[in-house]
DNA sequence: TTGGTATCGATACCTTTGGTAGCGAAACTA
DNA sequence: TAGTTTCGCTACCAAAGGTATCGATACCAA
């Protein structure tokens, strides 16, 4: 194929590799003031760059966010040797993430926006829930509701902590969490 | 005592009686266009008050909101024979009222908003979750830890699943999150 | 009846913020 | 050199939370 269709190097001026700088720049931007605070304005000042390259990159700050918290997330680890180790380590890999400064904070932030904005709750669900839960659906042979079920359980309490005090959920806590999760799991092999 | 002190009629014109009305409207209101799209002015069009009159009132959109769902909630009901039976209805109980049209949307907002807004935090807990919070310490003779890691548990579950899905959660999977509970608060005397 | 007080609706206004438009300059290809 | 796209910059718009002001109104007390 002679350099058919795609990836042949767009032409024009080729974008700075700038959105590594983006990204650390909304993650301390938000640290610093907060989600609400944290500006695009600000983000972009933070990052050195100006506002419009931003929005030429990204539709929305949600967008925005989502990306960021993509690339703070990173792929989940796939360590355990069973099903218990398993989600074990993904629940503890979890909450670690949420306790990052700024990931926490963005990550409540962009959810709560998405709650009014149909079009980023789309975003939200197809860009950083469903690789997780394609991979925990693989992984554990679980079916899909069940799956959502256990994302729902464990991102809305270490959320709900977050949102409530401030603070990230401590680790006695997620213990418990993964003490109170994990029999619901592995115990039954799909009751309903 | 002469009438001494507090609650002797305040002199002026006195408030006219549109509190309740307000709050239909707000949660008619966020019901319709969602809880961004719910803006103050719009809110008091739908009341038939003016938007000065509500500022009057609450100090800001978080507060009335807040209010709104203390009344939306009201007293959580006392029932159930064992800790069993109180910790499911109590979770019932919750469930539907989040799933009360505007109810959950309203929820998710204003704690997205409280996120970044430390004051409203303040309001948000003292008001609205410390009166339940109290009343579960008393009825079930649990430590405050335990009792807001379960309050994390269950609104954090319900208002995740709002918040990604858009609808509340299904009657099934609040079956399921009662299963998974129930356990981790009736088996064992404060393990940790 | 008169004065004091606090609320009411209405309007105008301020500030912040997400997002857009337009411009000249720069970077890259052919 | 021509063409294309991104860059930074400035100006700008619209929405929304919140405030200030003002005349009118409702209540109490003297």
């Amino acid at each position: 194929m002679t350099r058919s269709t795609a990836s042949a190097r767009p032409p024009g001026r080729p974008r700075s590799g700038v959105n590594a700088v983006v990204f650390a720049a909304t993650l301390s931007t938000v640290n610093e003031l907060g989600y609400a605070h944290a500006t695009v304005d600000r983000i972009a000042a933070a990052a050195g760059v100006a506002k419009t390259t931003i929005y030429r990159r990204w539709p929305s700050k949600g967008a925005l966010i989502v990306d960021c918290l993509l690339d703070a997330f990173g792929p989940m680890p796939q360590e355990g040797a069973g099903r218990a180790e398993f989600m074990s380590s993904a629940i503890h890999w979890i909450a670690a993430k949420i306790s990052e400064p700024g990931v926490g904070d963005a990550f409540a932030g962009v959810f709560s926006d998405a709650v009014s904005d149909p079009a980023l709750r789309e975003v939200l669900s197809a860009r950083l829930q469903d690789p997780y839960r394609l991979a925990l659906q693989e992984a554990l042979g679980e079916p899909e509701n069940r799956v959502l079920f256990f994302i729902d359980v464990v991102v809305g309490t270490l959320l709900h902590r977050m949102g409530m005090t401030g603070e990230p959920m401590v680790d006695a806590d997620v213990a418990r969490l993964v003490e109170m999760v994990l029999p619901h799991f592995t115990d039954d092999a799909d009751p309903a």
